[in-house]
DNA sequence: ACGGGTGCGGAGAGCGCTCTCCGCCCGCGA
DNA sequence: TCGCGGGCGGAGAGCGCTCTCCGCACCCGT
């Protein structure tokens, strides 16, 4: 019933049905050189009548190419039934990323691989990986601050982009949003909305984007005049977002205003409010920041600030891909600008 | 500053430091064969020494493995840029099935590679890969019911494992769960619950989970007398839940039960009770399924029935790597059982 | 003491491809 | 007519690994 046992069709196979050299065929295939038009057609047909797929590998190891870049995520410990792992790939911003580098990387015909790294002995052997042919680059998703990745990536010299600004500066491409700035856009906006008490539920303090948009928040309050910010700190999921909205209220009642370092957050503490009897927006306005699908599915639907996540996946892609094809390109990074997405909640 | 123009050591280097043959270096290393111990470590002593790195392509060349298994999302449309698809890399589904994968394939130190295929041409492409060294095997998530992929597999002979059921009947490996005994569950818990008008959210009508989920809830609701089911049809995004619910209600609005097909649209159903004056469960009790994190986030929290995605997914990398131990292995499917998980909702 | 079995290391033949080098043929200029 | 350059196809050398085959050394039984 399966054709496993028959051999599959090689260049030799081709070649040999098409009445040239191997050399002709694959130069046919790659479109290298200039093939007589008619030898051309013949190969073509003796490509499509056998069947003829490239073996990968064989290309692979001469070329030094894979053809296949790899998505890391990369994280401070060992994951190995560890209930984070399961809840980051949950959480929209992961699929959006994909999502992203998967409609970037297709039309260039190259392949995703997913990678998973914990202990940083398994980060001192992938990228002993890396280099041996696992993949031409690498898309890195850092989650914990002092990762050393990003450097060992720049140590070895291998392409390399990280997605958001990695904590310590490093010579390798990343691209970001500007959080500082979204969260200037939240604060513009809460104010202009006539709130005065304006508070903040924050990521964890050592993340750079979560340093980010407390600092970008912190800043543009200080130019409308106030000074102090109160603040409660999350981790980026749903729960911590209910628990910190919750400590925030009790601290200070009479908070009119809160900016909510992401929607999963933002969502959770929708739900602490509704609890404590306030009416979002009459009594208090809430602001997250993302716009994944979370903002749609929280009542009253999230205002928030967009994060292109999709688009900056995209520009991770373009911007490792050139480096693939030219190792002596200078890192660059990207950063993109929030944009806020006004809905009921503010 | 990169060592990039530094040839990588090979097996030769490491040989020729540990004055063996390369034949040795090799044994030692694929432990194959007993080699004597002294040399054993000699030859270990040597591949630290030189930070030797066994070479993917060559090594797969030569064995006919690549050490990947594929990720394959089938769906029925070319989605360049379709908005779908990112919606289901954010749909929680896709990242339990993704982070059940991993913690599968990680011990056993296989690669993921993730694949999107459209198109019918590109899934015959597909193949053609597949067959050619892209993968040892694939994990098929087929998004669209007539899907052919499954079949294209099995006819190819190559190894494959379905998650979920597919439609008709393919001699290919699936894990799934009891759809139907999941439903059965949720209809006697609102029976059981009290509820005496109970309706349902169904999801696609020609997706098999979806269509299990219809069947077993209705033949266990008629087990308990209520012969007819009103139902609402919705395509598992929480606005469609939303839209069904309202739908549901308006033209039943005597109903105090409803199933919804799974939580995202029972978070959105939940929505549309609220701005109906409903109040759950007081007046309408809801379950959902997949107990997926849009359970735990939605309001009331979401009584649902489990389903154990990332047990089925490593149970998929089970089934996926014998077959590709032992190509002469027949397929064979496993069923999960579903679960009540009971919460605020009913 | 001798034949044969066993265990372990080396030699070398590929795996299927790319790409450099070479040689052929044709056309052009002198 | 002959020489020469350019364009195009073929030959063949690897890429780095695995694995079969072979030979050697050693131990057993008779």
């Amino acid at each position: 019933m399966t054709t496993d046992n028959a051999r599959l069709p090689t260049l030799e196979d081709v070649a040999r049905l098409a009445g040239v050299s191997r050399a002709t065929v694959s130069r046919v295939i790659n479109g290298i050189r200039n093939v007589n038009p008619e030898l051309h057609e013949v190969v073509w047909n003796a490509v499509h009548a056998t069947g003829y797929v490239a073996n990968r590998a064989a290309r692979s190891l001469v070329t030094r190419r894979t053809g296949t870049i790899a998505l890391v995520v990369s994280d401070s410990e060992s994951h190995d039934d560890d209930p984070f792992m399961s809840r980051f790939f949950s959480d929209p911003f992961f699929g959006r990323v994909v999502g992203g580098l998967l409609s970037a990387l297709r039309p260039a015909g190259v392949q995703l691989a997913l990678q998973l790294v914990g202990a940083d002995q398994a980060r001192a052997r992938l990228v002993g990986d890396l280099r041996q042919g696992q993949a031409d680059g690498s898309v890195v998703l850092s989650l914990h601050p002092g990762d050393t990745l990003p450097q060992l990536l720049a140590d070895a010299g291998l392409p390399g982009v990280v997605i958001g600004r990695p904590a310590r500066p490093v010579p390798i491409s990343h691209v970001d949003v500007a959080n500082d700035q979204g969260a200037a856009l939240a604060a513009d906006h809460l104010v202009a909305r006539g709130r005065r008490r304006i508070g903040m539920v924050t990521g964890p303090v050592d993340v750079p984007a979560s340093v980010d948009r407390i600092a970008g928040f912190n800043a543009a309050m200080a130019r409308h005049g106030q000074s102090y910010v109160p603040s409660a700190t999350g981790n980026f999921t749903h729960e911590s977002g209910e628990r910190a909205m919750r400590e925030l209220l009790v601290d200070h009642p009479d908070l009119d205003g809160v900016f909510v370092a992401n929607d999963l957050m933002a969502q959770g503490g929708l739900n602490a409010l509704q609890e404590l009897g306030r009416r979002v927006p009459a009594d208090v306005a809430v602001v997250g920041f993302d716009d994944s699908s979370a903002a749609l599915a929280a009542r009253p639907q999230l205002t928030t600030v967009r994060q292109p996540l999709e688009d900056m996946a995209a520009e991770a892609v373009r911007l490792l891909l050139a480096r693939v094809d030219d190792p002596t390109l200078a890192s660059t990074s990207v950063v993109f600008a929030p944009e806020l997405v006004v809905r009921a909640s503010s």
